[in-house]
DNA sequence: CCTCTTTTAGAACATGTGTTTGACATAAAC
DNA sequence: GTTTATGTCAAACACATGTTCTAAAAGAGG
């Protein structure tokens, strides 16, 4: 009945995986790439044609590339693509870019410097999508977030009572403290000498949720 | 006069200099390795039996893995001898362990966690030998240092009046502010609540300067 | 059991490519 | 000059290896 039973696909699938498995192994082993015949001895087939077959295939899934004719001549893709000279990092860590400094009268994302980055646990930030912003003025500093620190925010577009949260009104960024009062959403700033500021005009937008933060002007 | 003059030397070493560059550059360009007569036409040699003896003496020199009859099966060899499994971090920055909590009646350097580190830009911390330590109980709070920050501790045995410090009392490690009171040092706790240390007794020790605070409990 | 499809196999073919051989040019040594 | 060593070349050769063809084997469905 279906195009695809999924028993014929089952078997192929298991076949073309030995080999890519193989090629991989191969490469990685010898720096070189295996020949056809090669790859018949190592995924365990007994005919060149099969394994022409797969890597065709694989060529097709974006997996390997394949070159007609060459000898020895596959090249692993996808494989998290470094050329020699990109960089590599930890899979544990994450590198954040500064997008900007979160403070008034400046669009947010107005000046992202790929030199201003700091490397951030992922277990920290989980599997989320977070940026960073340093802080200017003292609106947190009861908060304990001091003027030239950096934020850790992690992008979400709601949060709860009582999160730190980076935000946008209008052009302007912020961190504040997302509260709620007679009812209605405003940013608390922890300090004295400001204002809680309404957070519920058209024109006001979460950016994320403050999970961290990095300081090096120690005084 | 002599065995090996410099002009016969001299001019086969180019061509075979620039069979070796070429080799180079192949194998980074297309992840691949050349055929001879991609290198003929690469190192502007019209013949494969040039190539051919050039890279069997690349070979004996140690700089390629060369295996006879096998296609395009050149390996470079020598370069930076890295194994695959180790750990690479960007030159940029440094991993740094939480040696410790920094607490009172344990003795420091006690539980060096390695499951417990982060990433620091040498940017903030310069050439010098630093490490972490995880700060418990809330004697900085004015200083906007919470419990369970990390700090960032640049090792040093000395230090300027005003610095916030990491210091050994005995067996005990605390943060706090170094400073002077009646011509004596004393260790100032940032909070109402606690008392400054007297810090010239023979137990006293300066572990270093903080450099640097990361936090990732934000409330 | 028959039919259709998928997967593998074996053999034959085609060719890219490593290897060898011998020759020629140049320059140094005698 | 002649000899010798060196660097290059062109062509021929050998074969590892990519490619294709046809068919057998193994399932799946009826």
């Amino acid at each position: 009945m279906s195009t695809t039973p999924l028993n014929s696909e089952s078997k192929s699938a298991k076949s073309i995986e030995r080999v890519y498995k193989y090629v991989q192994k191969y490469i990685h082993d010898n720096a070189l790439s295996p020949s056809v015949r090669d790859i018949c001895a190592g995924a365990g087939l007994k005919s060149t044609s099969s394994v022409h077959t797969y890597l065709r295939k694989l060529d097709e899934m974006g997996l390997i590339e394949y070159r007609p004719g060459m000898r020895r001549a596959i090249i692993l893709k996808n494989q998290n693509e470094n050329s020699d000279e990109e960089e590599r990092i930890p899979a544990d860590v994450v590198k954040l870019n500064c997008i900007g400094k979160i403070t008034a009268g400046q669009p947010i994302y107005a000046h992202e410097d790929y030199s201003d980055y700091q490397y951030v646990n992922k277990s920290i930030i989980g599997s989320d999508e977070c940026f960073i912003l340093k802080v200017s003025g003292t609106s947190m500093i009861n908060a304990h977030i001091l003027d030239g620190d950096y934020i850790i925010v992690r992008k979400q577009d709601s949060c709860d009572e009582g999160d730190i949260i980076a935000a946008l009104i209008g052009e302007e960024a912020t961190v504040k403290r997302y509260g709620m009062m007679n009812g209605k959403p405003y940013l608390f700033p922890e300090n004295e000498l400001y204002s809680p500021i309404p957070f519920f005009d058209a024109d006001c937008k979460i950016l994320g949720k403050v999970v961290g933060l990095h300081r090096y002007n120690i005084n």
